[in-house]
DNA sequence: CAACTGTACTAATCGAAATAATACAGTTGA
DNA sequence: TCAACTGTATTATTTCGATTAGTACAGTTG
């Protein structure tokens, strides 16, 4: 099972898809191979199965498993290129953002913008 | 003194400083023009002064206004060439978002690397 | 059909942001 | 000198949204 110390500020279903989203990285985990079951995970480490359940769809928002109900949840075969798609729009944000406050746009009208784009 | 109504989620401070920014911009306040006090606007919208005070710090980081302790806050003189840029800034972090966005990045994902820029 | 699966919905909780209250330090003009 | 202003800093309170939990639902499987 997943070994993830939960520590910090940090929600806990960001920590523990961060912490698949490496294991799929790194090749921990193979192509369609079968993940543990929602209420596994949430057994195991002690929390909610709905937390899990927000990871699990934070994952495959990022292409990085696929989810079939009623059957399981399993890592993406083909997912490299968008994975690099991906991180290249983080780098590109976070050169945005940090040009943003140089430029002195506060964080509060920031983050508004942000909840703007992403509702 | 200024007439705005505030409505909807936007948090007051934000409310009013993008009002002034827009009075300051349309041309309706004049460079070095003297601001009402804090107090005086706080009065008058029936907000706390502190409140005040928050909306006039974001426009004096913006470049808006400057202010000087004990004396009063005054519209900036010469601020076109930094408010293009700023402008320029926002436009191109609302880009780099809307990006991210269609390349799976969650919602909270953004916020945190929002986070991690800003502090 | 019993025992699984992922998922949707609502309620409770908790913490951070927004606002308020108070105090401080400098300018000004009589 | 000093009373009445100014902006600002600090601390407490409130408010509100995100996080987590509880429960129920719908489909697959052997």
């Amino acid at each position: 099972m997943f070994d993830i110390r939960f520590e910090g500020k940090q929600p806990i279903y960001e920590q523990l898809s961060e912490g698949i989203m490496k294991l799929i990285s790194a090749g921990a985990l193979s192509p369609d191979e079968r993940l543990p079951t929602v209420r596994e995970v949430a057994k195991s480490l002690g929390i909610n199965p709905n937390t899990v359940q927000k990871a699990y769809a934070m994952l495959e928002r990022g292409g990085f498993i696929y989810s079939i109900p009623a059957k399981g949840s399993y890592v993406s075969a083909k997912n490299d290129a968008a994975k690099a798609v991906r991180a290249e729009a983080v780098k590109k944000l976070t050169l945005a953002m940090t040009a943003a406050k140089d430029a002195g746009v506060s964080k509060e009208e920031a983050c508004a913008e942000l909840e703007r784009v992403w509702n």
